[in-house]
DNA sequence: TTAGTTGTACGAAAAAAATCGTATAAATAA
DNA sequence: TTATTTATACGATTTTTTTCGTACAACTAA
């Protein structure tokens, strides 16, 4: 698979991994237990699986192995936005931002940064 | 369960009915074999477990029984949107719509819907 | 050296989601 | 009436995802 869309438990590890740039198994799972219970074996074998996708790479020349992200926020982020809008918000990005701002307020102050990228991008 | 999240199936046949206002399974089923192939019963029987899940209404005093969406768009729409900032957005909405805005390039048009909105939203 | 600790590999079980086959009842056509 | 078509119900199977137990190797401390 080219790009394997990451489940939900890989991309709570992704967020993990994007948040420490490099981490080993224990690492991952001690940030996990914060939020999420589960026995490390679940943990290593998740990013075992991970990294079969190519979703990780890991450098296991010591004992430990340490692994870091292959895909990037960013590109996920998007793979899921595109996902999202054409599966339920029939293909309309603008719908979707519209819907985005209305639910949550944001601050002015970010609003006035949205404004500011959208006269950049009218020019 | 209160409010049972849709899976990636369950999100397809509740945009057709959405689309559809009412349908029977065979509507359904003829609408989603236009995108995607299977079998009637497999139509059939997420549609019954959507209606355990509470997800859809049913009139059955006929035969073909006549299936109704319970959740709006809207609804749903917000539900996937939050749950998309908050593990992929660390919780800003503002992120999110940035990033919408910079994938795909609305038209004009839509960029001055955005913008109307937003000075409304700053009043 | 030996016991304990910490790590990976791997298979298998459990849980969740999707698919389908078969039985059967109601409606329809001949 | 009888055969065919068209529905639902429902259980079973398959597939995908998540979770965990066990084996074993490497390192660490006594």
């Amino acid at each position: 698979m080219k790009n394997p869309k990451p489940t939900e438990s890989e991309l709570e590890i992704l967020n993990i991994l994007w948040d420490m740039e490099t981490a080993t198994v224990r690492d991952v799972h001690e940030e996990l237990l914060k939020t999420k219970p589960g026995g490390y074996t679940t943990t290593l074998k998740l990013m075992q699986i991970m990294f079969e996708k190519g979703l990780v790479s890991r450098d296991d020349s010591s004992k430990t192995h340490i692994y870091q992200p292959t895909v990037t926020r960013q590109k996920t982020q998007k793979q899921f936005l595109d996902k999202m809008i054409s599966t339920l918000f029939s293909g309309s990005s603008t719908e979707l931002v519209l819907q985005a701002l209305g639910n949550q307020k944001s601050s002015k102050n970010e609003l006035d940064e949205i404004q500011k990228y959208l006269d950049n991008l009218k020019k």
